[in-house]
DNA sequence: GTCCAGGCAAGCA
DNA sequence: TGCTTGCATGGA
């Protein structure tokens, strides 16, 4: 049986061009590697969710090409932005110590153009709630689960994440059929605070980073890891720095700080890396994940 | 079967 | 303040 996306109809293909260009390797590193959770491989390139849209990206020399579902409204500069078309944060990356840091230096030539996906901050908070002590792979099929459950469908075969609203109604036990185990309790908690406040991030833009991710952990089931995560990946802090284990791991290794606490190796990734640590955070984690 | 995963929260000294 | 433990589940 055909299942309904093979249905769908496809707009043509059209290029988006970048400013830094990534091959095929960067790009899969970019949507799969741990940042967001939406997106799956087909045959030439890629399909996912991003937000409410739906689109394809397979990699060009001078950017991606992509296409999205007939009937939908164009995607082009939401694409644009979630991808960093015109290039800031490669400006930014300009700014970290590579040219002092030869470990730093070698994990940005393994990965030419990598860079920080533009997500939506519930995108980014709801998929990291779901992280804690689970690998990449297990977090894309909770995420995805959660979004078939309990979504809107956007188009034929293709959900967006469920409001935190829709979660709160949702109760624990069926949060737990999609594989959440106890982190069932912080999606639940979360929404419950976050269904009454819309807009929780609002207000936010004036504030330090710091600042921003201790209002983050005052949410259940966001510790140091998440709010940090949720800062660089959904709200846009490039100077945020997670450290989870491969980071511990591979800060250990390039920079002589084994047996760190967690806390002491993030407050050397952001003395250290300065304003674009979470940039230098992401191609150290490419680095320590491809070895 | 064992170890570990893009950790958090609570309990303890 | 800093260390230890329990937590659900599934890969490797």
């Amino acid at each position: 049986m055909k299942r309904r996306e093979d249905k769908l109809a496809w707009t043509t293909w059209r290029v988006l061009r970048l400013a830094q260009p990534m091959g095929d390797r960067v790009l899969a590193e970019v949507l799969d590697g741990g940042q967001s959770f939406r997106w799956k491989r087909e045959e030439a390139g890629w399909v996912g969710v991003f937000g409410r849209g739906v689109a394809r990206l397979r990699p060009h020399a001078r950017g991606v090409e992509w296409c999205q579902p007939e009937g939908i409204p164009d995607l082009g500069e939401a694409l644009a932005r979630y991808l960093d078309a015109e290039g800031r944060q490669a400006a930014m990356a300009e700014r970290l110590p590579w040219r002092s840091d030869a470990f730093l230096r070698e994990a940005m030539e393994g990965f030419p153009g990598l860079r920080i996906l533009r997500q939506e901050p519930d995108e980014a908070l709801l998929a990291f709630l779901c992280s804690s002590n689970k690998q990449i792979i297990q977090i894309r099929r909770m995420v995805a689960a959660l979004a078939e459950r309990l979504g809107e469908e956007v188009a034929p075969g293709f959900h967006a994440l469920p409001s935190w609203e829709k979660l709160a109604r949702a109760d624990e036990a069926e949060l737990r059929t999609c594989g959440l185990g106890y982190r069932a309790a912080f999606v639940r908690g979360t929404a419950e605070r976050l269904a009454r406040e819309r807009g929780w991030h609002g207000g936010w833009e004036g504030s330090a980073t710091a600042e921003v991710e201790a209002r983050l952990a005052e949410l259940p089931g966001v510790g140091p890891k998440v709010a940090a995560c949720v800062a660089l990946f959904g709200l846009g802090r490039l100077d945020a720095f997670p450290v989870d284990t491969w980071i511990g791991r591979v800060l250990g290794e390039g920079y002589g700080l084994e047996g760190w606490r967690t806390e002491a190796l993030g407050r050397f990734g952001r003395a250290h890396f300065g304003e674009a640590a979470g940039l230098a955070q992401q191609w150290l984690f490419a680095r320590a994940r491809a070895e």
